[in-house]
DNA sequence: ACAAATAATTAGAATTAGTCTAAATCTATA
DNA sequence: TATAGATTTAGACTAATTCTAATTATTTGT
């Protein structure tokens, strides 16, 4: 098998990389059913279900990105290195940033909390540079 | 009026205060159901609606506050000073804890996403102590 | 290449969390 | 005490997601 390529892709069928070519060439976060519009441009007759199958295959992979908040649906992520997330109160807006200090906040919270740390997330809500002008 | 009592307490009625009993005698995170389930005890009428009508007002008053994590629905917590969260890969448990350093860190995640600041939320995925051990 | 086994997709039903509505009930006050 | 305004109730409704059972593709062994 030639490097880089993982034995996962084997299984990216016509449908999952419909919905992987819909994340990638978007700047923004879909959620699950703009993802599922998107998608049935490219393969008319998919699925809700199998948009929701393929999300998970796609995250399993590491191909995708998971975002929840508490506020309704899930929204997916080309970006898959670990990153943190600021979203608007006004808007809505989301966005991506790194905070390279994340390692040592994960040693410190997993002091705090007795845990034994894997991941780390930070996020920052406030107003993004748009609501603020106006 | 007296310091300390604020004009919200006009309004807490006996099934608000029921919930925020319920909420204020645990220490874990109940979700809206279990809240309901347990205000039964006291107020066996208590509808559904009303538990989260009453959610709605407690949190609006800064008596409880709302976590939510996408994973299923949102768990309310009697502590209302800003804090963050660990969460137990393995079991679900969460648990608050709070790291000092959060002040700068908004700064930090401020700077880096351009975003006019109001509040962080930090939260570390791991294993707890107890699943540690087993 | 072919049949059987396995995996993926489909459409729609089911589930879950939460909100909405309209009628009934309280509560405070003129 | 009558009335206005707020609150509660029960159940209908919505949105996001998962489940199910039937169908269709793909892979594997011969």
């Amino acid at each position: 098998m030639p490097q880089g390529v993982e034995k996962t892709e084997e299984k990216l069928t016509r449908q999952r990389d419909a919905v992987l070519q819909v994340i990638r060439a978007r700047e923004d976060h879909p959620t699950a059913s703009e993802i599922f519009q998107a998608a049935r441009d490219q393969l008319p007759t998919i699925s809700y279900a199998t948009v929701y199958n393929s999300l998970r295959f796609l995250k399993e992979a590491g191909l995708v990105h998971e975002i929840k908040f508490g506020d309704g649906a899930s929204r997916y992520d080309r970006e898959t290195d670990r990153h943190d997330h600021a979203i608007c109160n006004d808007c809505g807006k989301l966005v991506d940033f790194d905070l390279p200090q994340a390692a040592d906040l994960m040693q410190a919270a997993a002091r705090k909390s007795k845990f034994q740390p894997a991941s780390v997330h930070l996020t920052l809500r406030g107003t993004c540079p748009d609501c603020r002008k106006a």
